[in-house]
DNA sequence: TCGATGACCTCTA
DNA sequence: ATAGAGGCCATCG
């Protein structure tokens, strides 16, 4: 699950601990930019989880689409080719997408199939 | 050194 | 529900 990445990958350690993070994200959960910015202890640099995810090789394997801004509204231009991949993969594990958003916190695989007209 | 720039966030109106 | 203003903070030219 969690694949490891290693400190020489990228100089600056915040950008290294944000993509550790991410990495560890499980299957079928979302968080925000914000509390991947706490729990790698930077405080309220959400924009830095942006910046590092951005920069980040794509060899990384990142589960970068579990990521998205706060109240579970997806983070990119929805005309956007990312967008459109983003919605696939969180579909792809169960997390509904309704107009740009995600439940989070609640999310249920349950009422995923209940609810569930995924309206990307 | 400095202003511009974000895959951000929160609060108003 | 939507829009705009401010705030935030590392990067970049």
């Amino acid at each position: 699950m969690a694949r490891r990445i290693p400190d020489h990958l990228h100089p600056n350690p915040a950008v290294v601990a944000i993509w550790r993070v991410v990495a560890a994200l499980p299957k079928g959960q979302v968080t925000t930019y914000g509390a991947i910015a706490e729990r790698a202890g930077l405080g309220r640099s959400a924009r830095q989880v942006g910046y590092a995810l951005r920069i980040a090789s794509p060899d990384l394997q990142l589960p970068w689409h579990r990521v998205v801004g706060a109240g579970g509204r997806l983070s990119l231009p929805r005309e956007g080719e990312a967008y459109q991949q983003q919605c696939r993969r969180l579909s792809a594990e169960g997390v509904v997408v309704n107009n740009g958003r995600v439940r989070l916190a609640q999310s249920t695989s349950l009422d995923a199939l209940l609810w569930g007209r995924q309206r990307c």
